[in-house]
DNA sequence: GTCTATACACCGATAGAC
DNA sequence: GTCTATCGGTGTATAGAC
């Protein structure tokens, strides 16, 4: 009976093509990060990534599909927050903490380059921001009816900002300088309703 | 006598090949456009671009350096204003109506980048940002002074920051929405005194 | 100054051996 | 499944005519 094929050793095999990859793509972009380049870094060859993913864009696009379970969970945890805003700002906090990330601004800013180019890294990666875009909104729709976040703001356009700040970010991604402190500064008085006195700065 | 070069007419040509690509670069790419699209969009051939430009990579830097003169009106108008933060509000103002451009998101992207691979550019940019970190470091200096602003801030980290609001700005562009008002509440939040009320928001 | 033509190099993806 | 070898296609930059 033939043996089944190992599932086990074909994910890590993924996996491993995955990795170098984004490793590479962050650091000399997708044009010039050869599929050669990948699979050396990978420590196979050439022709096995194309066993593996049918394209050079596919193997891009798998960077990112890993991405959906984490953030599932990470809007799961923040949902299950008493305090909308406190859960708004965590969820910005471990966003950004990648931001740390020496390749975090390099795969950012390509990723922003190639969406445009495939239709399919389109549908995945709107899938990924739905999640949080999702996620953001119903905090602080939440945070409107406790009185804790302003009336005036529309929900939606507000978690679309906050996203962005965190794209900010990235891009400014400085490994020496941590990003969190100004960002919490930021989403907590970009919230705040425009009676309360502005919580006072606890950074810098 | 021979006649001397036309200076005008080269530094149009320059100029009609420097737009061309612009739009060329921001749309499909650096690597994705050829010497040879730049040059038909242009209205010449191929050999031409690269008499007037050493490299194709040249021409990408040309794009920023046009900018120089542009900027340090915008910064010495705002100097020139009597009340720092409406003077930053002024600027932020400026930088983000380019933001609808329908090619301002492709540009800036391409920007980040190519950033890292052409020393030369990263001069020229380098450049650039510091007349705008500069002018917005002076005018929260002078914030400070006055109390309009928050003196717990460091005011160069900060006018970092608001460089990267534009930036996030830019990145989510859509020509029809007019990312402003929202720039100019977090900007105004960002800067404020932690003992003054927050200003009320104007935006819907 | 501007064009055409091309040298030279490189890459993505496939074919076929093992 | 993984490798080596390779084909077809493409792009930068130059050379040389005009």
């Amino acid at each position: 009976m033939p043996r089944p094929v190992d599932l086990e050793r074909s994910a890590a095999r993924r996996e491993a093509i995955t990795v170098a990859a984004a490793d590479l793509f962050a650091r000399h972009g997708f044009e010039n990060t050869t599929a050669t380049d990948i699979a050396r870094a990978a420590g196979l060859s050439s022709g096995t990534v194309f066993y593996y993913f049918t394209d050079k864009r596919a193997v891009f696009r798998s960077i990112f599909e890993r991405d959906i379970p984490v953030l599932r969970e990470l809007v799961d945890r923040a949902l299950a927050c008493d305090d909308p805003v406190a859960a708004v700002l965590t969820m910005v906090d471990e966003l950004a903490a990648d931001a740390l990330d020496p390749n975090a601004s390099g795969i950012l800013v390509e990723l922003l380059r190639q969406i445009d180019r495939d239709p399919e890294l389109l549908r995945v990666v709107t899938g990924n921001d739905a999640i949080l875009l999702d996620g953001f909104t119903t905090l602080i729709e939440r945070g409107i009816e406790a009185g804790a976040v302003d009336p005036g703001l529309d929900a939606r356009e507000a978690a679309a900002w906050i996203v962005h700040l965190v794209d900010a970010a990235y891009l400014g991604a400085d490994p020496a300088r941590d990003p969190r402190p100004m960002l919490r500064r930021l989403v907590t008085r970009f919230l705040a309703p425009p009676t309360a006195d502005p919580p006072t700065g606890e950074q810098g």
